[in-house]
RNA sequence: GGUCGUUUGGCCGAGGGGCUAGGCACAGGUCUGCAAAACCUGCUACUCCGGUUCAAAUCCGGAAGCGACCUCCA
């Protein structure tokens, strides 16, 4: 590959060298969502970082393998519903069957990614799907030692794991030892030897909907276990990327590790890549906090704590203005930014096309924006960066569009390659006002323009105002320039 | 309490020993019938206290604020 592109690791807190196991090959698994709720912002960020992530990987040249998970079982709820998952208490609650209320919500999560022009991973599986696989894993694990039944459940044995490897806690920067020195036996009550255990298999209480056979008992699986039993069966063991939450980190990603060393004897990947999480007002985005927002608010602005609607393109603006493994700060404020800056961003996109390419060419430096938006992405996929670029450009052409600056033709189709490069196939972005009629649209507009630019000329004020300010009150902006008038929308 | 991270202009946010992004907002100007858009100009900041250095926002130490994780979470 000639792009040198660095990743910081979460396992060895660094930039890396990314160098696939496979030559031109890469597999990336990104854990996705529970769907036992409407998607957030919460949601959106790991999708759309890891799409970028995607998108630039294939664009210079790797074939890619994307696996990004449903999860639609395990995943306990840790409060007074003891061992009722997250699926089968929402089921309960709305009467339907779980996998009508999974089916439903991972409809939803798709509905939503489309609009953020999320492409779809190469495979999906879904947790329900692969019992079998998990299943093995646990007895791979037990038969490996590193795992005990308790009263129908499997539990990993983190204690023995670590006396055996020292590697519990490397990648959370965790320190286990001093706790397993320190913790006493737990009392016969509890299932587990140690608090650090994590079930790999639970036993399901009578009431429990969801459930499964097994050599242990009819249960469903742990909480990390899918993961690591469908990374390595459609990305094989040990693959290359490995992506999700900060959140998760500590514990999932971490027994996820366990999982796969005690069952294999290595690691299930060799880069860790976690994104940031996103905060409303400098608050973390909880339920519980009122501050939860949907992205469906988002998008109709149906929200208190919204002054208005967002599209989803400004949603994914706004989260790639930012560099993945930052906070970023949700407020109304920044987001009507992100608004008006990708407007004009994608105005003078448009603005491109109407500059007068002059014989001689401007400046060498054009043809540099391309490869500082390649040094930009290879240095951790810092899009904010790319986009920083991208307005100058944007200046550029506006400067050129007013008479102030010339573009050669050469200049011109090079500009314009660095957007459809970057600003679209890499970052994603789309036009959002270009529907399935903008030719009908753009006829349309041309013949009332037309008849403005009469009026004008006819120093006819208020027919040409009206004009304007009818076509302002359906959302369309007209725009008066020194070789007549554009609209937007 | 433990671990990790962070603190940049009115706001959002890059950068990361000397060259000091970008966007939004605001102010002035050019253009224009007016407005909008565009362009030009202005607003030049890095929590605090020490230290290293010819030179620190950037490195080191400490403090404070904030945040995340510590068996729900993206």
């Amino acid at each position: 590959m000639e792009q040198q592109l660095l990743i910081y690791n979460t396992l060895s807190r660094q930039k890396e060298l990314f160098r696939p196991l496979t030559e031109g090959r890469v597999g990336m698994y990104v854990c996705g969502p529970t769907v036992y709720g409407d998607g957030h912002l919460g949601h959106a960020r790991p999708a759309i970082t890891f799409d970028v992530v995607f998108r630039y990987l294939r664009h210079i040249g790797y074939k890619v393998r994307y696996v990004r998970n449903i999860t639609d079982v395990g995943h306990l709820e840790h409060d007074a519903d003891e061992g009722e998952d997250k699926i089968a208490k929402k089921a309960r609650l709305e009467q339907l069957e779980p996998m009508e209320v999974a089916q439903y919500y991972t409809n939803r999560y798709h509905a939503a990614m489309e609009r953020l022009n999320v492409l779809p991973p190469s495979i999906e599986p879904h947790a329900s799907g692969h019992i079998m696989e998990q299943i093995a894993l646990v007895q791979q694990i037990l038969d490996a030692g590193y795992a005990y039944v308790s009263n129908g459940s499997v539990y990993f044995d983190v204690r023995k794991y670590q006396e055996d490897t020292h590697k519990y806690g490397q990648l959370s920067g965790r320190v286990i030892d001093e706790m397993l020195a320190t913790t006493r036996e737990l009392d016969g009550q509890e299932e587990k030897r140690f608090s650090g255990d994590f079930a790999l298999w639970k036993k399901a209480a009578p009431e429990h909907i969801m459930r499964w056979p097994s050599p242990w008992s009819d249960g469903f699986p742990g909480w990390h276990a899918e993961c690591t039993a469908m990374g390595a069966k459609y990305l094989g063991s040990p693959f290359d990327i490995h992506g999700g939450g900060m959140d998760l980190v500590f514990p999932h990603h971490e027994s996820e590790i366990a999982q796969c060393v005690a069952s294999t004897g290595h690691a299930p990947c060799r880069y860790w890549m976690h994104n940031n999480m996103i905060t409303i007002n400098g608050q973390k985005m909880g339920k519980s906090l009122g501050n939860f927002i949907t992205l469906d608010e988002f998008f109709t602005g149906s929200h208190k704590l919204l002054s208005q609607a967002y599209s989803p393109m400004t949603i994914r603006f706004f989260i790639l203005q930012a560099h993945y493994r930052s906070t970023v700060d949700f407020s109304n404020e920044a987001l009507q930014a992100a608004e008006k800056g990708f407007a004009k961003l994608m105005e003078a996109y448009k603005a491109l096309g109407r500059v007068q390419p002059s014989g001689n060419s401007g400046h060498s430096e054009y043809s540099e924006f391309r490869q500082r938006c390649y040094d930009a992405m290879n240095d951790d996929f810092a899009t904010p960066t790319v986009i920083s670029h991208l307005f100058e450009a944007a200046k550029i052409i506006n400067s050129a569009a007013d008479g102030k600056q010339k573009l050669s033709q050469a200049d011109i189709d090079e500009i314009k390659g660095v957007f459809d490069t970057f600003l679209f196939d890499i970052l994603g972005m789309k036009d959002e006002s270009a529907g399935d009629n903008t030719a009908l649209v753009d006829g349309l507009m041309k013949v009332i323009l037309d008849i403005r630019a009469t009026a004008k000329s006819n120093k006819d004020w208020p027919t040409s105002d009206k004009i304007r300010d009818s076509l302002n009150a359906l959302g369309v902006t007209v725009k008066d320039g020194k070789d007549g008038a554009t609209y937007s929308y």
